[in-house]
DNA sequence: GCCAACGTTGGC
DNA sequence: GCCAACGTTGGC
């Protein structure tokens, strides 16, 4: 069992996006760097948890918790003329480009803000998340990390 | 293979 | 809106 961290911006899709989706299930499309689809079409299994983190909103911080509901398939919009994610150079013989389905598992009671993790960055040790210049949109997270962040809620 | 230009991410 | 960090592109 892994245990990850996948960043999105709430007013493009949020937790309660995901809550209300039917089967409370969606697909996470546009992953569009190669570090985090590697990590993503290799080692992201179904059953899998993932800390919901919201980015460019106030505060930034993990809004709930969703887990993997089906391991890494073909981006299809990647092949979308008409997606913001459309790639011209992924074949769809060859697919350049992968996503997983996630489900909603719950909210925290209230975020776990970016602030506040950083007040113990050394018991979170070199969470991936913290380090500086971090773009990346998953991050792995060690069992140590999650439980710890989980007696913060 | 180098590297300047450019685009994106994401905190603030 | 700004800007640091970093990834990608493409000319050479």
């Amino acid at each position: 069992m892994n245990y990850w961290l996948m960043k999105s911006e709430p007013d493009v899709f949020g937790i309660d996006d995901l809550r209300t989706r039917p089967q409370q299930t969606e697909h996470w499309d546009g992953i569009r760097n190669y570090q985090a689809r590697n990590m993503m079409r290799d080692e992201m299994k179904k059953g899998d948890l993932v800390f919901f983190y919201h980015s460019n909103t106030n505060p930034v911080g993990i809004a709930g918790i969703m887990k993997i509901a089906r391991e890494a398939y073909p981006d299809f919009t990647a092949q979308n003329p008409d997606s913001k994610y459309y790639d011209p150079k992924s074949n769809p013989d060859n697919p350049r480009w992968y996503m997983v389905d996630v489900k909603f598992v719950r909210k925290l009671k209230s975020v776990i803000t970016l602030e506040e993790l950083k007040q113990h960055a050394d018991a979170l040790g070199d969470m991936a998340l913290l380090r500086k210049g971090n773009r990346l949109s998953i991050n792995p997270v060690t069992k140590e990390q999650w439980d710890y962040i989980l007696e913060l809620e």
